[in-house]
DNA sequence: AACTATAAAGCAAGCGCTTGCTTGATTAAC
DNA sequence: GTTAATCAAGCAAGCGCTTGCTTTATAGTT
């Protein structure tokens, strides 16, 4: 295995740094102190410190893209692809934390145009989200609500993992996906009405 | 009523233009612009830029810890406490958006004595949520499972708000309220067992 | 194996500009 | 007449990035 290119190992010190202390809170000097270089010599391989910023929240767009595209062709039944999808997205929202990191805060720092290019991949992979949710519907295995809502629930949990996930820490991403899709597949509250458990009973 | 004095005009300067740019994003001849002075009379208002990070991140924090003192002193069981709970948590997020979003974002630029001032009220926050989920288990009003896993359901639904909720749109902070409510308490999935509707009909 | 040609990569220095913040004089409010 | 607020001007430091030069790695020729 060759060892890292230098233009990784910068990404990779720009990774880290911009997703601890965001893309303004980063100067170019910490990244070539990181990379093990004098910031000049990071003009060798890059050509300006959005064009990173670009590339690791491409990165992460990209990341979830492909799990949603994995999911959509692995699984058939929609309440599969929901349940898979949650447990596609928190993998990567965990195993990739960083990048995930800069995807979800660090875009608004980018020009116009490439702005514009991750907001457009971010709504691709909405689309996947909102079929699934209206396909589940339409069988009936998901209760009939508001899709943007039901998409809102299992995303907004599913995001919210990078603020707390801490790699090696108690719980593996597997995990965490299995308990968030048995609260938000059957709710918090108790497990049915009164009157079925009687019926259980009878 | 009084006109708004200049410290507030400055504070809702700042407020506006961390939680739209973050705070390295944003310079000081910024807020000073937005005050309608120049930037070197901020410094009769205030001591540093910090400052003015702190002191909003500190709002948001107050007002999540207002609201889950009025809850508590409201409403007396946990269902109720853990709905209107909810509804009050995605009040301030809505309605003090800016605030919010400096205290979820921004409080990594604060230096460490500050920083421990947020931190410890956001823990103190997380507290009753996490006292309201014990009890409501332990009425058994709430499905036994991880309390963890339980508040960072209802938490992440709700502090996900700020990246979408816009004032003005289609809906309104208690119709999201009700909406996440129904989702969370009840699961996206299908009402009940086959059994159970069996049930209804006989 | 020794020499040279070429290009990639790194360095020290520093460019023009912006940053947060300070200063000393001036103005306005009571 | 005192005090607080504002101003224009500017400080030292740090910013992203460029420059001119040197080192290092590779390839081809002998």
């Amino acid at each position: 295995m060759p060892r890292p290119s230098q233009k990784d190992q910068i990404l990779a010190a720009a990774r880290r740094l911009f997703s601890e202390k965001g893309y303004h809170g980063t100067t170019i000097r910490e990244i070539a102190v990181e990379a093990g270089v004098l910031s000049g010599s990071l003009y060798a391989h890059i050509e300006s410190k959005e064009d990173l910023l670009f590339e690791i929240a491409d990165e992460g767009a990209e990341a979830f893209l492909l799990a949603a595209r994995a999911v959509e062709s692995k699984w058939q039944h929609p309440v599969d692809r929901l349940r898979e999808g949650l447990r596609a997205h928190i993998r990567v929202v965990a195993d990739q934390q960083e990048s995930a990191k800069v995807f979800f805060h660090e875009w608004r720092a980018l020009s116009d145009d490439r702005r514009k290019v991750i907001q457009s991949k971010r709504d691709r992979y909405e689309v996947h989200w909102r079929r699934w949710i209206e396909e589940g519907m339409a069988q009936g295995a998901v209760r009939e609500a508001d899709p943007k809502f039901v998409r809102l629930c299992l995303l907004s949990v599913a995001n919210w993992v990078y603020q707390w996930y801490r790699p090696g820490g108690e719980f593996t991403p597997e995990d965490i996906a299995e308990h968030f899709w048995t609260l938000l597949f059957n709710g918090i509250g108790v497990d049915r009405p009164a009157a079925c458990e009687l019926l259980g009973e009878a």
